[in-house]
DNA sequence: CTGATTTGCTTGCAAAAGTTAGCGCATCAA
DNA sequence: TTGATGCGCTAACTTTTGCAAGCAAATCAG
């Protein structure tokens, strides 16, 4: 059945539940701080409704946490995004190359990586 | 009146249709790549809709970018929690390359970068 | 010219997000 | 007891997201 978990919504709910008991704050009050109504945060605590980019952005901000982690919570973020390269990750975040320029420079880099472990051994 | 824009809509939307234009794909082409409707694309890329965390992630996967980006983009994420690393730099910082792949990478990097530049004005 | 295909866009609709009003329960004061 | 206040949740409603169908213009084949 369920190998990991592939509900972002219950995940990021309950993440978002134990933010905010951690900080002492009652749903209407961390509401308030988001400039959101209550009873929605309620529901996404429960896991039934997905936030959108916004309000988890204000989320985040009411809870004093980046909002990567939230985002990685909510399994919108690609947690292994974080364990690439420095190399991966610039080009990852280079606007100004198009996605088969990245392509051909990622898969050149990890190719230049292959070679050198085999070297290695040898 | 406007310093910068407050308009997550709009610059998100023509970021996407820059970096779309710049993979040399079709609002259809890259709609069906992301697993979305191509008139949705259009309205993304308008201004005129504002796509859900979901949607962006598959954008970002469909264009190879990094989701952060794409949020940094959309005004939704703080830009320097992303601050966009140089790609020479960390190639040129990584050990694991040889000198002449480090330098076949950036070659290749600036390259790239060339052949953009002169496509953007044309 | 005719038909087929691809381009981006408009229109209407279903579904989901997000809000306001209000319920039931608990606690504390008078 | 009575009333006021805070808690989380439900119900009903409005707004926005996201999609299927389809249109007009452009391109190319026959």
């Amino acid at each position: 059945m369920s190998a990991k978990k592939p509900d972002p919504y219950a995940s990021l709910g309950e993440f978002l539940r134990r933010q905010r008991e951690l900080s002492q704050l009652s749903i209407r009050q961390l509401a308030d701080l988001c400039g959101i109504s209550n009873p929605y945060l309620s529901q996404i605590e429960r896991g039934l409704r997905m936030p959108s980019s916004m309000i988890l952005q204000s989320l985040a901000k009411g809870l004093k946490i980046s909002a990567e982690t939230l985002y990685t919570q909510a399994g919108i973020l690609d947690p292994q995004e974080t364990e690439d390269s420095d190399v991966v990750k610039a080009v990852m975040h280079d606007p100004q190359l198009s996605a088969r320029q990245r392509e051909m420079l990622i898969d050149m880099y990890r190719s230049f990586r292959k070679v050198n472990e085999s070297e290695e051994s040898a």
